[in-house]
DNA sequence: TATTGTTATACTCTATAACTATA
DNA sequence: TATAGTTATAGAGTATAACAATA
């Protein structure tokens, strides 16, 4: 096990990492904010799915995901469908109005990216998006990642990010 | 310059890193939320320090760390002494019982690092905190890195927070 | 007139608990 | 009775603007 120095450094750093986040949410529109942008976010990613479905890829309780699904379908970006299976449950569905924001979204969190971390390789930005994911896959807590996991309900899921409209950037 | 996707995978993790702050969150005292924590933390670190450089240093508005000395100066975790050099300004301090307090919530925090990281060598943990640490400081907003307890992995960069003259920590 | 710091106000995010409507 | 989702409420975090005291 490391040292407790080790921890500690880590643990300012993730502390630290808050004023990036609040940086880049400073570059959302008014329109959407980093929650509800979360949404559109993890239903491009994934596809279809229900509010707890939700809640639990962004690791949120689900009366926080059911504020931010207002949001977003109220703006005409997702619709709540009835589930012929279950009757108290909502499937949620990007529109193409939601896509248009993603898009717009994404577009914003590159160039501020790629504006500040101009001097970085490509090797340097996986490994450390690496070893983020890996640090929020031990905690158990953040579920939206790479990998799989959403699918089970049968609808699309073109999940991989295209070039053209990515997921959304930051939040919070 | 880097894909298109790959700033976006990096954004994601960024957005996701959220679970993690908030799973640390919870474990720390009621008494002493994070904000407040960490103005304990930088004065520990750096030493003696008027508002505006523990604003600049955590990249918050004046306003905002004015709440957070206030919350640990009523607790007695942190003096306000007058400047001699200067009227308007004050210098805080951070008492033995803030001490005490830092030292317990160094140690939940250790712990919960060591238990859900019980996988990751040192090396790991080094490179994870470093490239966090380079993140912060290309995006200038986070100022609260650089050399710490023994161990830098790597060598930090500059140190520009001690002579501290950096840009402002937020647009005014 | 400019700067340091405080306070008032407002908004976002999150969680707990109470509630509904289905199952 | 249990579960999916909504809403009410409360607390933490942050930012803007107005203000006080000092430079």
């Amino acid at each position: 096990m490391a040292t407790q120095g080790r921890y500690m450094a880590l643990a300012r750093q993730i502390t630290a990492l808050g004023a990036v986040k609040r940086a880049l949410a400073r570059t959302l529109p008014a329109t959407c904010p980093a929650g509800p942008a979360a949404v559109l976010s993890v239903l491009n990613r994934h596809g279809d799915m229900r509010m707890s479905k939700v809640s639990e890829l962004l690791a949120l309780d689900m009366s926080v995901t059911s504020r931010h699904v207002a949001h977003v379908a109220q703006h005409g970006w997702v619709e709540r469908l009835s589930d012929p299976a279950d009757g108290r449950s909502r499937i949620l569905r990007l529109t193409p109005a939601g896509r248009d924001v993603l898009a717009e979204l994404a577009d914003v969190a590159v160039d501020a990216l790629a504006h500040r971390l101009a001097g970085w390789s490509d090797t340097e930005l996986d490994t450390l998006t690496g070893l983020l994911a890996r640090l929020c896959d031990d905690f158990g807590d953040c579920r939206d990642r790479h990998q799989d996991l959403g699918h089970g309900s049968g609808t699309d899921h073109g999940d991989r990010a295209q070039a053209g409209h990515t997921p959304a950037p930051s939040r919070t």
